[in-house]
DNA sequence: CTAAACCCTGACGTTGACGTGAAGGTCAAG
DNA sequence: CTTGACCTTCACGTCAACGTCAGGGTTTAG
């Protein structure tokens, strides 16, 4: 498919996917009139590249990431201590980022007068 | 006390803290000499402040927020109509994005094999 | 008096993931 | 042939939350 249709099938704009591309995350083959010609895994990988994106992680971390995961497959195990501890950190700022949301969440729900966790119904 | 002691007590830089104070988040008290004069709430603004910007939001929404929850009470509860849709239009955010930093952590997790959350066994 | 910490106000620089034209090929339809 | 949708490659613009000087006061210690 051309960059128009993955664009509308991923929500990706097309300049995003150009991005992708440029960053080394997207390797979409051509056709012989030098436009771009993806196939199905690409709107898979896409889709990994914006939950990353959207994780906090760059584009180079994504880079180091999706050839791992890109063969369907679980991949790596066993690789150089130097990604693996990448990946440890990158973790630990995940956790931490979901706990910093986790807390601004309580903050608005404490104004709403949401309960602050659990289904315990609101003090009627 | 001044802008030094309060960066080194909240973790915020000088830079932050006046940036700050230029958004409206913060309305330090003037000494005579020109010098920024914080209380003790200051503190407690900071970290909130500095939670709720973590969590994506922008200045303008958090200068819309501590108002309500700056007097340590919970304040809010029955506001403007276009406060709370506001509010409830970030909270929906930041579950979004927690959903997403928890699909990203399991992307990184299935990458060093660790089991991706149930205590289902990853096939041997 | 002088250095050393502090503080002040501008105001330009940075970073990342794109947005937004500019200028121009390609291709199916009428 | 021409319109129009689609694609190409540059390349500058944007936005947020600061970083980082520049240039200059002030208060304390010696």
């Amino acid at each position: 498919m051309r960059i128009g249709e993955l664009a509308r099938r991923t929500g990706a704009s097309e300049r995003a996917l150009r991005y992708y591309e440029e960053q080394g995350l997207l390797s979409p083959a051509r056709l012989p009139n030098g436009y771009r010609d993806y196939d199905e895994r690409c709107a898979v990988t896409v889709r990994r590249i914006r939950i990353l994106l959207s994780a906090g992680l760059g584009t180079a971390a994504v880079a180091e990431i999706l050839p791992c995961v890109a063969d369907d497959t679980v991949v790596l195990a066993g690789t150089c201590p130097e990604l693996r501890e990448g990946l440890a950190a990158e973790r630990r700022r995940i956790d931490a980022a979901i706990g910093d949301l986790t807390a601004a969440r309580d903050i608005l729900d404490s104004l709403v007068g949401r309960p602050l966790y659990g289904p315990a119904a609101p003090a009627a």
